[in-house]
DNA sequence: TATGTTTGTTTGCCAAACGAACAAATTAGA
DNA sequence: TCTAATTTGTTCGTTTGGCAAACAAACATA
């Protein structure tokens, strides 16, 4: 791209953001948060409404009745939540969800599906996920604006579309983004993506107050992760960064030793498995999270230890990652996330006790995000990447 | 900055930067490596030649005897070497090192000095390091060019330039930047750094091959690291992450609980003490690295074993590293990186048993780079980050 | 010697941001 | 109610800086 033209590229979307960020806003309050002057701003909003992006906001848009006292009052714009929707698929185990999102990053539509994993392959899911994102679609009737799509699995991804590993779904080297094009060719599907990167990013859209250094430790089945280090997705050299499941903790772990897992693992310690291997130890039994739940606040004793040994290992596990990476927070997201919950006091102490006295401990917290997160995320991973130029912070201020 | 002078101080910077990656470069060269005309590159040199940033290449200089057939030879220009100098200096245990390099990277000056740490204070080792820096630059005879300078410690350092801890100096909120601003005021001293990632920048510069992701694990009394991500020193919220020594690999450590390191880390099992535990508990004995060597070269028993457990250790160690970073390559340095050429192949066989089979098994090697690595590491971070705009590729191309 | 190729400079052009001026819309105060 | 102050949004001329084409210079080859 010639080089004025790239200065403007970059401008235009910086524009996008700021309204994304912010919502409706006048062209002042654009000229100062983009650090240029009026007439440019005006300048970079025309361009934007002719291509649709942006529009004037309705009247009736909650005004933030700032105490702003004098003077001309701005004509507000916002982002055409419209004009661009965005869909996002994700694959789990056993079950998965779909989210259609708009311009605006406002979601427009969840659905959540199952399938049995014993009984199917890659191809025959690729087709039944298409046919659940084909219901979605037409009850809300705009495939025209759909932009495009992006897919998540629990394993490791690609940067060419193939599911390289994914332990719990029992694939190794499927090229499931090309099996999902083939099952759903009116959808421009764009990437695949792993599903703790997609749950990252849908948690630090939706939550207010930007941080910049966070990790996601997705609790299941498997343990994934993401690190978002400086506002960024860590994806190391081949995308195969954030296995934070697969950190070394220990020499055993609880749950037998499988292929899936390696011995050692904070996976093998306090994954969906290794907790209820754990609550067999002590003699108690369970096969659902919620049995286990249920056992807990009964207080039976077997589950009391079997929470406190998880809680211990995880708090080390925890400790690995603040040392590595010294993120800002910490956000536990999946099924066995409620576990934290309860034993959340013992999780800290161990934790503590794993770093050198005087560590910064990050905060600890829970997300809120419902089991769409994953596809919510993928989506809105689509919406920032088709305006996106690796934001930087080089004009204005 | 205005917006258009910005797009310029960018451009300015990118073609500094091509020359000291490349050495010596015609104008049209300059002009296809950052994807602009030929008239543009002729005015971005003539700025810099104009601050002096830039001069005509001395004719002697090596042309590269690329087979270029025809055509008029351009005239090469270079990066002014003479034109800033820069000051490295490393605060180690009981020494250190001092450097001195110029614009163009090249070191123009190293020095190494030794201090007794028991009997001394920070402001004493600030003092006697002055005193070095001194004697360093009066052999130079260039103190007028000299732009500032960058110290490091083996510790953490927060953005204030106060060491946090330093738990081999046995430092703690220690003011040092400002101690050594007072003892040594003829130098502009800009910034602390921790002397891992002095070193990964020292090596990432010297070493051929441009490489974005990258771990150093810095193997001493204490085990630094620093991680490259994206080709950028990863540094999270406080700036303490890369904390790799602190990783939690194990139960107890073979080092006895200290309170400069966590039970179980990697540091209490592959650190400097640890080593030297684990060879009294298998019977031998050794004070130094040396010492350790030279039985373990000898095939004393009680070194092979040592090494055996210290290497198996390190894998654990470099397992979790790559779940976390998946970088392309781990570069070993320090005083005990000679232990891992002597077990490289249990250290490999260690690491692959603690990745899930198949995983992307990084690099690993030894750096080449002497004591003074961290010392020219820190003067070539303040080198980079004087005309530095967070390089990102925007225009061009 | 003629031709082709590459370099470096010159000149005019254009995109995009800047800056100042001005009308419009609103509040505060007399 | 009328005026002053303030903020917004637009207009228009200016400036910055990269682009494109033309051209002379320097070298290789035939």
């Amino acid at each position: 791209m010639s080089m004025p033209r790239a200065v403007r590229h970059i401008n235009e979307t910086r524009t996008l953001e700021a309204l994304r960020r912010n919502g409706p806003m006048s062209r002042a309050d654009i000229a100062r948060e983009l650090g240029v002057t009026r007439s440019t701003a005006s300048a970079l909003v025309a361009s934007l409404v002719d291509i649709g992006l942006l529009t004037d906001a309705p009247d009736g848009t909650t005004e933030p009745d700032t105490e702003k006292r004098t003077g001309r009052p701005g004509t507000r714009i916002c982002v055409n939540a419209e004009h661009a929707f965005f869909l996002g698929i994700e694959v789990g185990v056993g079950r998965g969800s779909v989210a259609v999102v708009d311009l605006s990053g406002k979601v427009r539509a969840t659905r959540e599906y199952r399938f049995s994993l014993e009984r199917t392959t890659p191809q025959k899911v690729a087709e039944l996920v298409a046919k659940d994102v084909r219901k979605t679609l037409a009850e809300l009737g705009t495939s025209p604006q759909l932009r495009g799509g992006i897919a998540t699995v629990p394993g490791l991804v690609d940067f060419a579309g193939h599911v390289v590993r994914a332990p719990y779904l029992g694939w190794r080297d499927v090229p499931f983004l090309d099996l999902m094009r083939a099952a759903l060719p009116e959808v421009e599907l764009v990437g695949l993506e792993n599903d703790a990167n997609a749950v990252a990013v849908a948690d630090m859209q939706m939550t207010p107050g930007a941080r910049k250094n966070v990790v996601y430790l997705l609790l299941d089945t498997g343990i994934g992760g993401c690190a978002v280090a400086d506002g960024k997705v860590l994806r190391g050299n081949n995308g195969y960064a954030g296995e934070l499941g697969h950190i070394i903790i220990g020499d055993k772990g609880y749950s037998s030793s499988e292929r899936s897992t390696v011995d050692g693992s904070l996976e093998s310690y306090v994954g969906r498995r290794a907790l209820f291997a754990r609550h067999d130890h002590y003699g108690g039994r369970s096969e659902r999270i919620s049995d286990f739940l249920t056992a807990l606040d009964a207080g039976e004793k077997a589950a009391v230890a079997t929470l406190d040994d998880w809680t211990k290992q995880l708090g080390r596990g925890l400790a690995s990652i603040v040392s590595v990476l010294n993120p800002e927070q910490i956000v536990l997201c999946g099924p066995l996330a409620p576990l934290f919950a309860r034993g959340e006091a013992s999780a800290r102490a161990s934790l503590g006790a794993h770093l050198l006295a005087g560590s910064h401990v990050p905060q600890l917290s829970l997300t809120h995000l419902g089991r769409e997160a994953p596809a919510i995320g993928a989506a809105l991973l689509l919406q920032h990447n088709l305006f996106a130029y690796d934001e930087e912070l080089l004009f204005g201020g």
